[in-house]
DNA sequence: CGTAAATATACCTTGACACGTATATACTCT
DNA sequence: AGAGTATATACGTGTCAAGGTATATTTACG
C-alpha cells in the first residue's frame, strides 16, 4: 500500500495524529479512539508495513511510534504545489518561511509573484522511497 | 469525498501534478497521461467537487487549473508531524550528504550544502485545523 | 441544418478494503 | 501448570470506488 491511501483513511489519520503526541500501546489507542481492538491492530500492521510506525515489545504490550519517512514523502509531493498556492495565502507564506529568511534587499514584497520558492529545500526525500506495494 | 481520498489516487495525483506546471484541457491532459476520456472527466470532476480544480470554458474545451485550499488542508494536516520528523531530517540529510555526489533533478539549483545551516529550530503556528472522523 | 470535435454522464462489472466476530498466539503472575 | 491480559490473525460480509463502453450534450464550422 502506498503513503497517499495510508493517510486517506479517518481511523489511520486519528492514530497517527494520537502518536504525533507521544507512543502508545494498542490498547491506548482502542481505548482513546473507541475502536474495536483487532481494528486498531490491523491498521496499525498497515501502518508498520508502509512505513509510518514501528513498534518496540514491552511485556505483552506493543508501544508504537512514528517513523518520519513516509511524512516526508508526502510532503515532497506537496511541495511541487507550494510555490502555487503562497501566492494565494500569506499566513502560510510566513509558515512556510520559518526556515530561513535571506532576502535583505527589496523587502515588502507585496506578492511574491516570482516563482522563487525559498525555503522548502527538501529536495532529498523524494529518492528516498518511491514505490508501491500492495 | 475527502482531500486525503482525492489524492490518495493515482491518476489524480498525476492529473494535479499535470496542472500544476499550466492549465490545461481535458484532452491534453488524456494524451499526456494515456488515459481514456471519461476517466479523466470522472477523475476531473472529483477533483472539481473537492475544490481541488476549477474550469473555464473555452469553447468546447474546458480548461482546468488548480485551486488552492485542498492543498493548505492537507498541509496542516502535515504540520502537526513537521516538528517531529524534521528532528530526524538532520541525521537523514547527513547520512544522504554521506553517499551523494550527483545532484538529481532539482529545479531550485540553490543547493545548500554547507555544513550547518538550517538547524531544527522551526517555530511553530499551530494553526491545525483538525477534522478527521468524517 | 448537419456533421464533427470535445467533454460529460449513465450503466455495469470488478476488485479492494474496512469492519465485526471468533480464534490464535504471546507474555505474566500466582 | 493454569488463568488472565494484551495483541495478532482468519474469515465472511457489505460497501464503494475506479474503469470500460456506450451515449448524451455542447460548440464550432462548412
Amino acid at each position: 500500500m502506498e503513503s497517499f491511501e495510508i493517510i486517506a483513511e479517518p481511523n489511520r489519520r486519528a492514530i497517527l495524529s494520537l502518536l504525533a503526541s507521544s507512543q502508545q500501546s494498542v490498547g491506548e489507542i482502542e481505548r482513546q479512539l473507541c475502536m474495536t481492538q483487532p481494528t486498531v491492530s490491523k491498521h496499525l500492521r498497515v501502518l508498520r508495513e508502509a512505513g509510518f510506525v514501528e513498534s518496540t515489545v514491552d511485556a505483552q504490550r506493543r508501544l508504537y511510534r512514528l517513523k518520519p519517512e513516509p511524512f516526508q514523502e508526502v510532503d515532497a509531493w506537496l511541495d511541487q504545489f507550494r510555490r502555487f498556492w503562497s501566492d494565494h495565502v500569506d499566513a502560510l507564506e510566513r509558515h512556510l518561511d520559518r526556515m530561513e529568511h535571506s532576502s535583505p534587499t527589496s523587502a515588502t514584497p507585496t506578492k511574491n509573484k516570482t516563482g522563487k520558492r525559498r525555503g522548502s529545500n527538501r529536495e532529498h526525500d523524494s529518492r528516498s522511497r518511491n514505490h508501491d506495494r500492495s
